[in-house]
DNA sequence: AGCTTATAGTTAGCCACCTAATCATGTCAA
DNA sequence: TTGACATGATTAGGTGGCTAACTATAAGCT
């Protein structure tokens, strides 16, 4: 039994094909060719948009952990939150936010505040220059996604929410032993 | 202009709701609230399936890396491709193919000999101990999968191939500035 | 033959993720 | 009020990505 770390993707270029599959299948008869095609599919587009969102985000010198630390500032009213509600909302540990904002803080693009009331706390706030990088960012990042859902029809794009939605509430097959039949 | 460098996925828990999506909205006029919930949703939904998958392969000392190779090995008919081959196929860098040959070596499932026509080559062949690993594991993968999917009938499982293909076929909006108008 | 260039693989060094351990501060109950 | 436990943040150490630079071998020209 080991230690599961890293939320890293591969990169599934190469997809096998039915034929391919119907070898594994031989050897696996459990195999759903069509199931696992779609599965593969879904983690190729996944990580195919994650990496082109990066690739993007690193034109400004930002990757998605640190563009979304910026964005969870900036929803807050007074642009400030704490380095554990930050890793909470964002899904990381706060170890890694700890780094993230290490990044963050060595750009200028946030600060550090030590708190009053509970001197645990240290209050991250946004700079004008924080807000300035996300305010370079967005609106390329928005017309791209446009760009990119522009792909389908707005109906397409609600049946997608929906089949993804269905999916999503099936995420904890993988983990848990007790939703296998 | 950074360079661009991780495939690693932001585990986005905390998409934002409508009401906070419009507060953005306000700010950057671009915004198509829908468009960007869609997006956020295939990555999160991606990003979780990747992750699950994960920890299911860590039971076995496994990641998606290494897992990846075992596969590519087993498709071929004597077991065995070069380094680099694999690298190509798995979409990862030489390097980073190195680096997992050396995880496989290291548990005795693969093995590394010189190449006799071209002694820069190396033959990776997988043992019988990696086609135990992978006998061990890929039935409760395909278990599964087939969990996963059961979430969609056959004609949605087709409806979201249909529309993944769709989008898979504009990734290169964020990298490439020519895609956009 | 001997240069140059290309190719296969590894190494070095960076980044973002993880868990576990640590340190400081708060909280609560005997 | 003090000892046990809880909590916020950081540090240490490991993994798997990446690019760039390096070594060794091969191939192609002149």
């Amino acid at each position: 039994m080991a230690n599961y770390k890293l939320a890293i993707m591969l990169q599934v270029k190469d997809i096998p094909n039915a034929e391919i599959l119907q070898k594994f299948a031989d050897r696996y008869p459990q195999t759903d060719i069509k199931n696992v095609m779609t599965f593969l599919n879904l983690l190729r587009v996944g990580s195919d948009l994650s990496l082109g969102l990066n690739s993007y985000l690193a034109e400004y010198d930002l990757l998605q952990g640190r563009w979304w630390v910026l964005l969870l500032l900036m929803r807050e009213d007074n642009l400030s939150s704490t380095p554990s509600a930050l890793a909470e909302k964002a899904g990381v540990s706060r170890a890694t936010m700890t780094g993230l904002l290490d990044g963050l803080l060595r750009d200028k693009l946030i600060s550090r505040v030590h708190g009053k009331r509970d001197r645990r706390q240290i209050l991250i706030r946004m700079t004008v220059l924080g807000q300035a990088k996300l305010d370079e960012v967005m609106p390329g990042y928005y017309q791209r996604v446009n760009q990119l859902m522009q792909a389908l029809s707005e109906t397409e794009t609600t049946q997608l929410m929906s089949l993804l939605k269905k999916i999503y509430q099936q995420r904890h097959v993988f983990e848990d032993e007790s939703h296998l039949k």
